[in-house]
RNA sequence: GGCCCCGUCGUCUAGCCAGGUCUAGGACACAUGCCUUUCACGCAUGCAACACGGGUUCGAAUCCCGUCGGGGUCACCA
């Protein structure tokens, strides 16, 4: 039997990174031994949902290529696919278990278990729910008067369950130490660990590869599945993914501070800035996980090769921004010319650099820009950071640039100079040009790198950036020359 | 607090299950040098870890126990 693997999101907002992660573990798995990859929307709390939060997922998934062959848009044999369709199947499987025994309903009210709760805390002891004993006349008064129940599992004590976890190993769990939990509530909605065992059965699913919040909610679902006569799937729980240089775990309540580090950790943010989706497939699929001692580039076709469960980490790994980084550059010293374009573009447009459709001059100035920006362009919105200058009339001088470079004796006079030298030059192209600045540095006797940051910072308003001469070439003689005469401006009224 | 999981350079990790080849390897980051008109790239070098304490053993990062630290769970959330 071929194997199957679910990602069970609940629609509450954007799609973190280590939920990407755990997706593509699940997908890698199914994708490297020819199985099924489904995705399920866990909606069943309708109150916690969000709008637009499961497009906000797909587009995500489909973004870095994880691709789904049952779930919602491309249905499948044993949908629906979202837990709120799924209210029959539920309420089947739990009137299975009213039956055989093994759930009873429970008729105690919010207070009376807040307080428990607040006694057993007070106490330093965990709360586990048992039983009432109800008596005869109880329970039919409460019938009578149609007082609300949830479903609970009677949890059978004295047992010692044993989990195999893939990832963990072996792991003993004492039954005392679970508490009989609710699988429906009174409005007849089914809580996780019920409704996920049942849809996990359901859907044939063969591997549940997770986090490991969910280790100690295994044991309960194991009780369910058993109740349900339905044989486990294999587990395994991958470790959570922790902040960036620590070891604790990423909290939501921390984003507004990571935001301020610089620290990215939701998918979208990653694709707003213009990253390629092989890299970051690339770099989730390391967190946590290693192939071997050295290789740390993977396409995404090695890795559905490579990944296998068993050299999964059982320890945390935290966010490495920098390595996701710098496996970002080296893939895009990978991409083509014409992708690269497509992926500026956007950000061209946006910044309103360019029309809807740009002009063949445009288009060529574009190529031309990547190409000589070269591997100094990581993520696709660097062409805003580097490049802005070859495509706005607007030169912005770097203050410090300005100072280092420009505010020098002599150079206002050298600009008047290397002026004079760009428009008489008869062939504006990059080796004749290199070539005249040389020989006037040479006759004016001045170091080749003064001239040279001096004319970079006058055209482009920066101190560092691509090859002078192909900027050159790029702004073209006119540009060029006008933007000397700003610069000498811009020395002249600080001057005065 | 009970129970469960985890603990190798700042970070990602190899090594651990089957003890010696580990004066612990690779990568990111950082530092220095080379290349170079700047930056980026590339190349070279350097910095830097077996959480701690016992035990077993001729020998322990690897096996056992304890301590400490981190995390999860104990919801009518997922």
């Amino acid at each position: 039997m071929s194997i199957r693997t679910r990602f069970a999101p609940s629609p509450t907002g954007y799609l973190h990174i280590g939920g990407v992660r755990t997706a593509l573990f699940n997908w890698l798995l199914a994708r490297g031994q020819g199985g099924q990859f489904i995705l399920r929307i866990d909606d069943t709390d309708r109150e916690r949902h969000v709008d637009q939060a499961v497009e906000k997922i797909l587009d995500g998934f489909r973004w870095i290529g994880i691709d789904w062959d049952e779930g919602p848009e491309v249905g499948g044999p044993f949908g629906p696919y979202y837990q709120s369709e799924r209210q029959d199947l539920y309420r089947n499987a739990a009137q299975k278990l009213v039956e055989s025994g093994r759930v009873y309903r429970d008729y105690s009210t919010d207070a009376e278990r807040a307080a428990e709760k607040a006694a057993a805390e007070k106490a330093k002891r965990a709360y586990r729910f048992r039983k009432p004993a109800y008596s005869d006349a109880d329970l039919a008064r409460f019938e009578a008067e149609a007082r609300p129940y949830a479903l609970r599992f009677q949890v059978p004590l004295g047992r010692t369950l044993v989990l195999n976890d893939a990832i963990k190993g072996p792991v003993n769990f004492d039954t005392d130490e679970i508490g009989d939990f609710v699988i429906v509530r009174p409005d007849g909605a089914p809580l996780y660990n019920f409704a996920s065992a049942v849809d996990d059965v359901a859907m044939r699913i063969t591997h549940v590869v997770r986090a490991e919040e969910h280790l100690s909610n295994t044991f309960p679902q194991l009780l369910v599945l058993e109740a349900l006569g339905a044989a486990p799937p294999v587990f395994a729980h991958i470790p959570y993914v922790a902040e960036p240089g620590s070891r604790a775990k990423m909290s939501k309540r921390k984003l507004e501070e990571y935001e301020k580090q610089g620290v990215l950790v939701y998918l979208h943010q990653y694709i707003e800035r213009g990253y390629l989706p092989e890299a970051l497939m690339n770099y989730l699929s390391r967190l946590g996980w290693s192939f071997d001692a050295a290789q740390e580039i993977f396409t995404r076709a090695e890795l559905i090769e490579k990944f296998t469960l068993d050299r999964v980490n059982s320890s945390p790994a935290s966010h490495d921004q920098d390595k996701l980084f710098w496996i970002e550059g080296e893939w895009m010293k990978t991409i083509p010319l014409e992708r690269k374009a497509a992926g500026c573009i956007p950000y061209l447009r946006q910044a309103g650099l360019v029309g809807d459709a740009l002009t063949a001059d445009q288009d060529a100035r574009l190529e031309a820009v990547i190409t000589a920006l070269g591997d100094r362009l990581k993520v696709f919105s660097d062409i805003l950071k580097l490049g802005r200058f070859f495509f706005s009339e607007q030169v912005e001088y770097d203050p410090d640039a300005v100072k280092k470079r420009l505010r020098k004796d002599g150079v206002d006079a050298m600009l008047g100079d290397l002026a004079g030298l760009l428009r008489d030059a008869e062939c504006f192209e990059t080796a004749p040009l290199e070539q005249a600045v040389h020989a006037y540095a040479e006759r004016a006797g001045r170091k080749m790198g003064d001239v040279v940051n001096a004319l970079r910072v006058a055209v482009t308003g920066q101190g560092v950036g691509p090859g002078l001469y192909d900027c050159l070439v790029i702004l073209g003689r006119e540009t060029c020359l006008a933007r000397i005469e700003k610069a000498r401006a811009l020395l002249a009224a600080s001057k005065a």
